[in-house]
RNA sequence: GGUUACAUAGCUCAGUUGGUUAGAGCACCUGACUCAUAAUCAGGGGGUCAUAGGUUCGAGUCCUUUUGUAGCCA
């Protein structure tokens, strides 16, 4: 079912990502860069294109994130959209719309789409017995329950999988299970869910992917299409037990979300009707019409979902078109590791947009040239460093800037006229103007890397025509020459400046205002470069030559490495400590100014006396002598010390704490105190010799 | 455990339907050049195409084995 003829629009979705984290360059390798760069070659190529992404808001992990630290799924929510849709934003990505799926307009558009199955007969419903807290009145989702594994006598296996052996369990599989809320033992419960029968899909999806898409979708992508297909299909529950998400809209939905899988893909429908209405168009032809060209851009992790289950959604719902292709990117390592968010074991976004600042291309460059299309791949900031260093500076950079600052000293800027054209003028000028189907070929198809090669092949063609026709020699023997030589050479630099423009869309804009190509009066655009003869005509002024990069010295690469380095060093302790309990790291507290902590004035002390406060489990009352007085601090550590046994320790006092009565007894500081990895309170003490009470810590 | 994909020079990758001495970029070596961010251009060395077998006149390319890596499923 290829489409032969040209498409009158295109939606082009990006995965939505998920709000538990910021974005890395994972991400942006495997899906939002190549997604922009195919968007914007076809917008330069006047297509109608609609490219839509958004948060994805729902789901067990954000609930429970959120129950563990304590807060909101919404706090957590709003941090993560605002800094993943600000990085976006100042990173380049040009989506047409960057929408969330807490959005009004979201949860209409997914509950209409359920609804409307659900009226078209197109559900199974079915009673389960699944695990329910009782204490906290909800049911279980498989990553809240812990017990031991069946299989390997692990304590602490989760619902879904033992992390000790590995092996995928059923929550109800579990011995002694228990709920991770609460702590309490889950009860067996019968709960109804809807299931999206797969199976009846089965003929659809084998004709229109096992016959319809077998040359032109991946290897990987169909190859695993065909498995899920042979294997045979099941139905695929769509509702979950949990409080986060969107209420099933139906009778007995009641404390039921749909299941995030479901929701999600849909996220891309509710975008389009987002922009769409602040735009004045209508949605519909985007996801409805047949000449739509509708292409998700994915990492490989989500194949099943966007090939199998999303299709036949819009199948079954009947209304919409199906995606043309699902070029799915494999994944990129770091420094030979797998990228990882709760390892911290990435290059974050926002993080690289303050280090490297106006240096957006580069990475592009560096993700698009090495980037996973066909197998994983490992981003090393060496290669990042090379690639920058040898071809943005060392081979476009520098052509441009040659071809520029010649003009300038022999011409003063204006586009010299050319004389004859030889047959090397003649020659390179028609190879420039094949670059456009050159490029097209590679994008059409998906090849990103192989695009962002050939674009640099155009300044390679651009350097070495400089140097077998070495300007410089004959300005001083032929000048009419020289003339045509830099225009050739000037025509060659504008072709770059059109071209890149989907890889380096920062480089491109700038290099056009290097060449002053808005005012030269020719319409330079992807489909005419091919067939114009001229692109910068002479007599055309351009601006003065400025560097389009710089080169990247060692010691930034250094400073990379050791960071990671350090991460990977708080990995190890951290689980080094945490061997057997799994012990979150408490986040970060807000910063504060150097003001606010000198505010605090911490001593050294030393305790003189302590004794157990009457008809208190935790509490000891310590007389503390901290150079300024001797003083009653009330500290409540006596499940972890015997009085007499701390008695001539040394200590840090907070000393200037308000005072404050706990049971009767006016307690005048606080003892500096932290947890050691059995979670046993230890003391914070300066123990260096020679240290006297009442010094000031700083 | 099942399944899918991947495994080609030191590194990153091309290699369409099997067809002459396996290609490119980077790195390395040599030479040329000086307009340019010590950039550029030319030339060179380097691979028994993971492993073992098979089909074929002929296999990096098809089939099977083993190993490794990754995704998905159980």
């Amino acid at each position: 079912m290829s489409q032969t003829t040209t498409p009158s629009r295109y939606t082009i979705t990006s995965a939505l990502p998920y709000t538990n984290g910021p974005i890395h360059i994972g991400h942006l390798a495997g899906v939002y860069v190549p997604a922009d760069i195919y968007v914007r070659y076809l917008r330069l190529k006047g297509h109608d294109v609609a490219f839509v992404c958004g948060s994805d808001e729902h789901g067990v992990a954000i609930s429970m994130k959120a129950k563990k630290e304590g807060v909101t799924p919404k706090e957590i929510i709003d941090k993560y959209h605002n800094i993943i849709k600000k990085s976006f934003a100042d990173f380049g990505i040009s989506f047409d719309n960057y929408s969330r799926t807490s959005a009004e307009v979201h949860h209409e558009t997914a509950s209409d789409f359920f609804k409307k199955l659900y009226e078209k007969g197109d559900f199974i419903e079915e009673e389960t017995e699944q695990l329910y807290d009782e204490e906290a009145q909800q049911f279980l989702a498989d990553r809240f329950v812990v017990g031991t594994c069946p299989k390997c006598g692990h304590e602490e296996a989760y619902g879904d999988q033992c992390e000790n052996c590995g092996s995928s369990l059923n929550a109800t599989d579990l011995i002694n299970p228990k709920s991770t809320i609460t702590g309490g033992v889950p009860i067996l419960k019968k709960t109804k869910h809807w299931f999206l029968p797969l199976d009846r899909y089965e003929d659809f999806l084998r004709k229109w992917i096992l016959e319809g898409h077998k040359a032109d979708w991946k290897p990987n992508v169909y190859g695993q299409c065909k498995s899920w297909i042979d294997e045979g299909l099941k139905p695929r529950a769509v509702t979950r037990d949990l409080d986060w998400g969107i209420p099933v809209p139906v009778e007995g939905g009641e404390g039921k979300v749909l299941y995030v899988w479901f929701d999600a893909p849909i996220g891309y429908i509710s975008s389009t009707k987002e922009w769409a209405e602040r735009e004045g168009k209508d949605w519909k032809p985007y996801w409805m019409n047949q000449d739509t060209k509708l292409v998700h851009f994915i990492g490989k992790d989500n194949i099943v979902f966007h090939c199998i289950i999303f299709p036949s959604m819009l199948k079954a719902h009947g209304d919409f078109i199906l995606p043309e292709n699902v070029p799915a990117n494999e994944f990129l390592n770091l420094e030979g590791n797998k990228l990882s968010t709760s390892k911290n074991w990435a290059v974050w976004l926002h993080e690289y947009l303050e280090e490297f600042p106006d240096m957006q291309d580069v990475l592009r460059y560096a993700l698009t040239a090495n980037a996973p299309e066909t197998k994983d791949n490992d981003f090393t900031w060496k290669d990042f460093q090379a690639r920058n260093n040898n071809e943005l500076v060392a081979i476009f950079g520098n052509f441009v800037n040659r071809v520029a600052v010649l003009t300038h000293k022999y011409y003063d800027g204006i586009v010299p006229s050319p004389y004859t054209f030889e047959a090397v003028d003649k020659e390179t000028l028609e190879a420039l103007k094949g670059y456009p189907e050159i490029l097209s070929n590679s994008l059409d198809r998906y090849r990103f890397r192989e695009g962002s090669q050939e674009l640099m092949n155009l300044a390679r063609l651009g350097n070495k025509y400089l140097a077998d026709a070495e300007p410089w020699k004959l300005i001083k023997t032929d000048e009419e020459r020289v003339k045509t030589i830099m225009y050739v050479a000037l025509q060659i630099a504008t072709g770059l400046a059109v071209l890149s423009e989907p890889f380096l869309p920062f480089t491109s804009e700038k290099l056009k205002g290097i060449l002053n190509v808005k005012s030269s009066g020719v319409e330079t655009d992807w489909n005419n470069l091919g067939a114009q003869e001229t692109l910068l005509p002479a007599g055309h002024q351009i601006n003065p030559s400025e560097l389009l990069f710089r080169k990247i010295e060692d010691a930034e690469i250094q400073q990379q490495l050791d960071k990671l380095e350090a991460t990977k060093k708080t990995n190890a302790s951290a689980t080094n400590s945490t061997d057997s309990m799994e012990k979150e790291v408490t986040p970060q507290k807000d910063t504060i100014t150097f003001d606010d902590f000198s505010k605090l004035d911490m001593r050294v002390g030393t305790i003189i006396e302590a004794e157990k406060m009457p008809k208190a489990d935790k509490l000891l009352v310590l007389k503390v002598d901290t150079g300024l007085d001797t003083r009653t601090i009330v500290s409540g550590i006596a499940e972890s010390f015997n009085p007499e046994d701390i008695v001539g320790k040394k200590v840090t006092v907070l000393v200037n704490l308000a005072p404050r009565k706990l049971r009767g007894v006016e307690s005048e500081g606080m003892i500096l105190m932290t947890e050691n990895k059995d979670g046993k309170i230890v003391f914070l003490n300066p123990d260096e010799d020679g240290v006297g009470n009442g010094e000031v810590i700083s």
